[in-house]
DNA sequence: AAATTGTTTAACTATTTGGTTAAACCATAA
DNA sequence: TTATGGTTTAACCAAATAGTTAAACAATTT
């Protein structure tokens, strides 16, 4: 039996890395056999269908991302705290997983109806909108400026997310090593944060 | 002669809209002629193959973006003015051309190398350093408060660009009508330039 | 009008690719 | 050891898809 758990293991990781990269249309599932180590009928064997092992690549995706990252927007930290925290876990998050916001904002791209529903039912919903009340509730305090929350949320998401997205276009147009690039993404935590507060600054 | 170059025309005006929203992967020749309302034979005839008619899409999507954003950056307006219309430039060009940035840089993530060529030679470059230059010497004037002029540029073009390639999650995710998209948007101009300002007051 | 040249189409081919199947393999239980 | 049931493989199939071709068509020239 441990072989069986083996095998859908190995197959998992290797569609994950293949969709990731390549995307649902972009993926071929002999590279995913290949990647694996294994004859393509196994994937048959153990998922069916290409699009049924998409499918549990792209939930789990989703959930690792929301999962962590969402903890932040919920916990009951002062507000600088909490800028600070949630920029920090989402970069840190993102080093790791350099592939999955590409991956994720291309797919529901490609099909909004049939992803969109997760993403709505997913834990993320809800915290996001008490990091909005509690923007809203700092502006009337008069502790930062004031401004749309939903811009100061969609500043600060893009801050994060979108370095990762045009990873191969900032490090070809400046000539960055890997190195280069993780140094700038840790460096970017401090500096994010900073730019935010700063802004925010009454 | 008019009959060919209507053709023609047709042609590369249909592949645009698949190509970049679908990808080059997504993407089918029949969709293609379907679009134009003409036989898939008539794609080989003109422009050989996919890849061919590809190349001739993604230059052109990358040259439309890059020239009309870059005239901001080499100006010779003050730095609160240059900001002001790099952010207004930028998002005025993404609301008529939403596809454009995921379409360039999912395609550079798919084949960097081939790619990426391209833009190194592309007029943005220099034009960027331009602005990062003008960028230090406002710090060094002590007009706006120090940080990495890098992170700077990063996170101005983040603000600008991620919002339109993650629409169907904002506009998904937040019950949003195209309207109220364009509407936000619109707003984020002045929201956006405003906010980096004031996060450089000194 | 006839000939020539360029344009367009329907039908076809070759290749790629997702999916299936029957047989071989292998571990475990009887 | 042999029988059983799950696992794996090579070979195959069917559909999709990029690309080709020969013939029809249309415009232009002579």
């Amino acid at each position: 039996m441990q072989t069986t758990n083996n095998t859908e293991r190995q197959i998992i990781e290797a569609a994950r890395k293949i969709f990731v990269k390549k995307g649902l249309s972009g993926a071929r599932m002999q590279d995913i056999a290949d990647e694996a180590g294994i004859n393509k009928a196994m994937l048959h064997y153990y998922y069916r269908s290409k699009d049924k092992l998409f499918e549990i690549i792209f939930n789990e995706a989703l959930e690792q991302l929301l999962t962590r990252i969402n903890q932040v927007f919920s916990g009951d930290m002062p507000f600088q705290e909490k800028v600070a925290a949630a920029v920090d876990n989402y970069i840190s998050t993102l080093s790791t997983n350099p592939y999955l916001p590409l991956f994720i904002i291309n797919e529901i791209n490609q099909n909004p109806n049939r992803l969109l529903e997760r993403f709505r039912h997913s834990p993320m919903f809800p915290n996001v909108q008490k990091f909005i009340m509690h923007i809203q509730e700092e502006m009337e305090n008069g502790r930062i400026r004031k401004m749309d929350p939903m811009q100061l949320l969609l500043n600060t998401l893009s801050m994060c997310i979108f370095p990762f997205a045009a990873r191969p276009i900032i490090q070809g147009l400046f000539q960055k090593t890997d190195e280069d690039f993780s140094r700038l993404m840790e460096e970017r935590k401090q500096s994010v944060t900073e730019f935010i507060l700063m802004s925010l600054r009454p």
